[in-house]
DNA sequence: TTGTAAGCGTTATCAG
DNA sequence: CTGATAACGCTTACAA
């Protein structure tokens, strides 16, 4: 059996190429390699020895293009991945990447909430059918030139940040209730006066967790409650403890929005002899890996990452395959961890 | 004039329907929105408002499966995003995403190191052509089946880790010259015994320190290096720190591959009483940012990333543009951040 | 079970 | 400057 050579072109074999190789139809090929079953064992066997033999893998644009599918799930991001200690993030984008890709899909990765451009770029992939879903991890879903994620179809999952009123499916914790315990656990330690260092004004979290400190705090009359504001970083941080160190009487115990802020505030005590927890206790939220090993280490509201990560795959996936019913909100308890940088006042 | 209304498809417009509604052909749509100058000013007026109206957006399969391209380009990941408090891959992603982006490309994101079907799945990938190109963060260039990465015909480019010997170019940081330079600091304040604890064998940031700091210390007959093998996390510095505070006589300062390592040596030692840098000085590296806030902070190698992401950009753009020569190995240079975890040793 | 052929939405070529 | 048309590589009716 005598068969033309014929170059095959760089980017590899085509459909054609494997078909003229085995010596049947294209679409015996497709077939052969995607729906089993649908060819006989021996054609099957030469079509696969012979994309075999030439190297061939399906052009994924030819195919997207006939299916109207991509596989790629969109992952927004609200810039930087992780600031500071805390890999929130980070950690839960493993989770979805493995699942993910363990189903067939692909990750695309975009920053947002930096500039305009960020977010027109994310409209566009989503309106240009590269992306069969989206997962943000951003309070605003990107919205530019009347536009917005949530009206280009493409089905979308809200990730720590409760978009359930905008008809968002969202998986987040149940912050609040997290905060008020945290409060109430160091009440019960004696603590009566607070120092709550919080996020930016009207951010979700910062929203969430100032409630419940204020909750748990609601019915105390012999309970006080100062207030710092700031971001989540460490410089925030750093400036609650001056303030703090100015105030006086002092408060006994310090709820920090995020261990960064909780890592810088107490290093900045330990700057002026103050030792946690002998003299102040502090709390972080996040529960970063490195808060083990600080001294002292690093009492934090932990987040669920791996079930949160979970329950947002399971999420996207059932909307892209246009389950029946989705879920709006989601909740998944966070807990307090308690560490040495918590312990009783000093009375 | 009058103009049948035709239902959109669900997916959006395409460009027969822009086509239709301005009244041209597809190719002059097609070339308004793409090659400005080559359509009369008043027709493209006339595109661009009916394109406007229809809301539409090129589809991004149909056009990569025309012009060849998909202006994606993959990272491969060596498996989680960042291992405690070392963040060098997440700010070189930042950077990378950002410039990347504002150039026009996508990023696919892609973990290894864990399964073979990853790796199957990273080479599925290249060879279907949703990728133009790719940057890898894995010392191990994905291979399965007799495919890899750097047979696909794909744009390689690796960062941090050197693998210009395989004619892939990469760029990297002078790790060796910096872990030389550190112990010889250590020298310098009087410092003779040494530990130094490493990574995995054969690890090729595991080798060119561990090489940095015998070279430091080969001519030097009044120092001696003891040795203690791990991984980069918090675990082997724990354990490190174990088989330190066994030892007699006690080195004076360590050398931490990573500061995961150190930051869990260091409390490790902490809870024996041993104080840092007191008793014992402690360098780690990849001057993560919490070092400043760590009590003893932590002196640390900083990598340049902003820098070397920057390289890198410019390296993978090169390449997918088939610019003429590319750098084979790109140098940017590392260097030591000293803090109070580093002291001259008790005489 | 297999082959033929249409068509996905673009862009590029070639006429006009 | 613009229009008609082919082609990119694949999947999927439909026919044989």
């Amino acid at each position: 059996m005598s068969r033309a050579k014929r170059e095959i072109p760089a980017g590899g074999a085509s459909i054609q190429d494997v078909a003229r190789e085995a010596g049947v139809a294209t679409s015996t090929v497709s077939r052969a390699l995607t729906v089993p079953g649908r060819v006989s064992e021996k054609t099957r066997a030469r079509v696969l020895e012979a994309a075999n033999r030439l190297g061939y893998t399906a052009n994924a644009a030819a195919r997207n293009l006939r299916v109207g599918r991509s596989g790629v799930v969109l992952i927004v991001l609200p810039g930087p991945l992780n600031a500071g200690a805390s890999q929130v993030i980070a950690e839960m984008l493993l989770v979805i990447d493995t699942e993910l890709v363990a189903l067939g899909y692909s990750l695309l990765i975009a920053n947002i909430d930096r500039q305009l451009n960020a977010e027109r770029y994310v409209l566009n992939l989503a309106f240009s059918g590269v992306t069969d879903g989206a997962i943000i991890f951003s309070s605003i879903p990107p919205e530019v030139d009347g536009r917005s994620l949530a009206s280009s179809g493409v089905p979308l999952v809200s990730a720590l940040f409760d978009l359930s009123d905008r008809g968002i499916p969202s998986v987040v914790t149940n912050d609040r209730q997290a905060a008020r315990d945290t409060i109430t656990h160091l009440i019960g330690l004696g603590h009566r006066n607070f120092l709550y260092v919080g996020g930016p004004r009207g951010n979700y979290h910062e929203v969430e967790r100032h409630s419940g400190v204020r909750e748990a705090l609601a019915e105390r009359a012999d309970c006080t409650l100062a207030y710092s504001p700031g971001e989540f970083d460490f410089a925030s941080g750093s400036a609650a403890a001056e303030a703090f160190l100015d105030s006086s009487p002092r408060p006994t115990a310090v709820f920090c929005c995020s261990d960064d802020m909780a890592i810088a505030f107490i290093r900045r005590l330990a700057d002026s002899g103050i030792r946690v927890p002998d003299e102040v206790s502090v709390v972080g939220f996040d529960g970063s890996s490195v808060g083990t090993y600080l001294v002292p280490s690093l009492s934090s509201v932990r987040q669920p990452t791996n079930l949160i990560a979970r329950k947002i795959v399971q999420a996207i996936i059932d909307l892209m395959k246009r389950k029946t019913e989705v879920r709006l909100r989601t909740v998944v308890p966070s807990s307090l961890v308690i560490r040495e940088s918590v312990a009783a006042p000093i009375r």
